[in-house]
This record gives structure tokens, sequence and C-alpha cells, in this order.
DNA sequence: GTGGCGATTTAGCCTAAACTAATTATCATC
DNA sequence: GATGATAATTAGTTTAGGCTAAATCGCCAC
């Protein structure tokens, strides 16, 4: 668990406000980014569920901003002014997601949504002050990093779990967080951070994985699709 | 502290949801009703700090959708409709705010600017888990009274402590809110919700108030000018 | 009744952020 | 190297919610 820098302030200047839709792409840019290298139009436009050809505007708007920079035809790369905001978002969101699980009784597949607005009224004194709370947490409910006050946040990569050799023990480190529906099958499966994982076999051509969660004892055996397994990120144990 | 019925709810219909601004301006209105009888275009776009064209622009829009009735020329008056969208705003922003205040230890001058932002984010979900967490308070930090989650509301009035008796021995009910400098002086003089006061003298042509403030034992005296007597609700008792 | 003045509305403009339809670029394939 | 298929951009429109400047209304004083 080494927390790397991925975003440095570099004065102190008041850090202007966006509006939600900005801090919207930016978090998703920066998801993105991390997860397949650059952000495409179309990947953006997928995630935010709007037209293509609003991207490329909105994209526009923000490399006048200096928040990321555009290769057209090509994809996007965000600043370091752009990553700051973005890392300020998603902490936001995370504490937020933590502090209703945590605080006020919500299921974890309930939060996304609700921290999905949130997020953008909350003043910086307002999550700190959760975040104080809460003893300042490093995880969200799903087992996502939270960044930190000023802006490091833990950005290593594990592996899904339809990539672990087969026998190998493993803890779920983090699942994906946007569906419900999922989100209560994980929880019905015991698929919750933290669960021990071993994968028993595996289908060929894009078949399902059968998996025993739990700790010896008290484990059940459950068959899932290759779509699922990738959602689910693991430490091998 | 008889709870008298300002809404009712005709049917089961799911309350559409409406933009931040919209909800603000219910509210003020609202508002302004209850303490004037009518709200004007100028009350209005003061209180909203924005131009009065503006306002005017939005009434149209909002009488459009059945939530106020205009006289040109001559004011509004919220429908039934309209009445329901401003107290669920009110009792979100007034649980936000009580939230704040006990389980987040906000000082009760900043809790005001924070929720007047977190009122249009928060779902309805979010604001009844607060509430059960709080015990169903039934005031805000300031002594505002809280809807109730069927849009019913304590809609007693207090006199202004400008207008008590001299010598008459009263409770502080109510602070207007929206100045925190303010805030922070009356919570100086001890003049929080609840405190015993006395009107000790008044002086005449709009000059300051002698008051006592505090229980016998532990009482204090300070002058206050008028303008800030008329922001102070008192029950005699 | 007429003037004047403050309150209000109208007219015209702007920005953010979305949309659809049409155009253009990139890239793999032949 | 030409050709589609796919991705991306451009062009033009819409809605919400602001603004300023100009016109108009209501009402009080004379
Ligand atoms: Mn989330
Ligand atoms: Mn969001
Ligand atoms: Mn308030
Ligand atoms: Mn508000």
């Amino acid at each position: 668990m080494t927390p790397s820098q991925t975003a440095v302030r570099p004065d102190d200047a008041p850090e202007p406000t966006y509006t939600g839709p900005v801090e919207d792409y930016l978090k998703t840019i920066y998801e993105l980014e991390r997860a397949t290298g650059t952000a495409t139009t179309t990947d953006i436009a997928h995630r935010l569920a709007i037209a293509p050809a609003s991207v490329t505007g909105m994209v526009r708007r923000l490399a006048d901003q200096r928040l990321l920079k555009h290769e057209p035809y090509r994809g996007v790369r965000l600043t370091q002014a752009g990553q700051r905001v973005a890392l300020r978002t998603l902490r936001r969101h995370r504490v937020i997601e933590t502090f209703l699980a945590r605080v006020l009784g919500y299921p974890w597949d309930a939060v996304h949504d609700e921290a999905e607005r949130l997020e953008h009224a909350a003043s910086d004194e307002l999550v700190d002050r959760m975040a104080t709370a809460l003893d300042e947490p490093t995880v969200d409910p799903h087992g996502a990093p939270i960044p930190s006050r000023d802006g490091t946040v833990n950005d290593r990569r594990y592996a899904s779990i339809a990539d672990l050799p087969l026998g190998q023990r493993a803890r779920l480190v983090c699942v994906s967080d946007d569906d419900p529906a999922r989100l209560r099958y994980l929880a019905e499966l015991g698929l919750t951070p933290g669960a021990l994982v071993v994968v028993l076999a595996r289908a060929p051509f894009e078949g399902p994985l059968s998996i025993r969660v739990g700790d010896p004892g008290r484990a059940a055996d459950h068959a899932i699709g290759p779509a699922l397994a990738r959602a689910l990120l693991v430490e091998p144990s």
C-alpha cells in the first residue's frame, strides 16, 4: 500500500468552483484515463449517458480552461489542474458514500446515486468534517480508495478475479459501484470488500467461473459470468 | 403550539423534481407571503440577489407550471402545488441545518450557506434519515419550525422583541439566520433560542433597546438597535 | 385630472449544456 | 492505394436562467 503522488497543488490560490457537469466530466475522464490510457469521445459519452456531439462541445470548453488537452480525433488528457479537480470530486464522492453508509445506515447499493449529486453541493469544509467523523477513511463502501485532502491517492492496480490463477487464495478489494441491482446480487453472494475468494474452475470461450467465497468453514460456491468477474478486483493473499 | 395545516398533498403522484433556482424562488416567495401578505417582484429580487427583470421571467415560467398565480404589477401568490414544493424545500433546509449543527459540529452561523446548496441535492430519503437520526427535530438551530414529512408546519406568529412591553419576561424563540456575522454577535450576547429576555428600556425615535439576557444570576445587560430587535422573535412567559 | 416617480414588465442579448442531422477523419481491409 | 465502417466533429437548434436598457403601469401629490 504505497500511496503515490498523482497530482500536486502548485500554489495556494483559491480553487475556483466548477459546475456539476464539469466536475462529472473531469471525474469520468480521470477514471477512463486510468483504466484505458486515454479517454475517447465515445467512452465519455457512454459513461455520462449523453450524445457524443455534446462531449465534443464540452471538451472544447474544458480545453479553453486548461483543464485538459484535446487532440482532435484522438482523445483527451487531463492537465495537472484537471486532475486536481477530478481527484477533489472523487474524494467528495467517496467520503460522502462512506458517510451515508456508516453514519446514516444507507445500503451499499443506494449510496452512489445520492453521492453523485451531493458531491457537487458539499463544501470542502463539509467533506473534511465527514472524513474526520469517520476517522479519515481510506476506502469507500465498494473498496475504492479515497484521495487525501491534498490530492494524493493510492493508485495501485489490482488484478481482476477473471485473471486470478486457479486455486489462488485472494481477498476481494474493490467492486464497481454503478449498478444497484448488481451490488445487491454481490452482497447476496458474500462478495463484499475483504471477502476471501478462490477460483475453482474457469470455463473456456468466455464461460462462467466457479468460485468459492468466504472464510473456511463458512464458504459457499457460486458461478459468475466473465463480465461480472472483470468488475471484481482482488489481491492475492 | 398548535401545528396547523398549511398545505395538503392531493394524491400520491410522484412529485416531479425541480431545479435549484425554482426551489429557491418558491421558498423565498413562501416566506415573503407569510411575512408581508404578498410577494412583490422587487422583494423577491432583493432576497435572491438578482435583477427584478429576471424575477419577472421566472415568475412567468412558474405560473405556466401552476406553481403560483401572477397578477401583473400586483404580486404573486403560491398555489397549493407551489406551497407544497416550498414546504418540502424548507423542511430539507432546516433538517440539514440541524444535522450539520448537531451531528457534524458546525457553528450556527455556518449552517445556512451549506444548507442553501444541499437542500437541492439531497433526496427525501436522505432528509428523512437525517430527521430520524436526530429524533425528528421540530426546530432548526435558529429556532425556525421544521415542516413535517407530510407538509404541515407550525405557523404560529411570534412577536418581535421590538414590540415586547417593558419588564415582560419572555423566551427567545427564533432569530433570522441569513447573516453569519450577526449570528456570531447574537451568540456572544447569549441571544440563542430559549434564552430568557426582558426589555429594560426603549429609547424613542428608533433608538436602541436595553435588554437583560439570561437566567437570573447569570443575566447580562446589553443595548441593541431596533433593526436587530425586529429580527428576534419572542414568546412571553 | 395631470405629472411624476418608483415599481414592473418588455425587448433583446448572453452563457452553459444538452440535442439531431450532416459532414469529415481515421483506420483496417481488400 | 481505393473503400467502407466507425468514430468524431461541425452546424444549427433548444431550454433554463441570468443580464441591461427601454418602455409602461399604478398611484400619490398637486
Ligand atoms: Mn460511487
Ligand atoms: Mn456527480
Ligand atoms: Mn437557514
Ligand atoms: Mn437554496
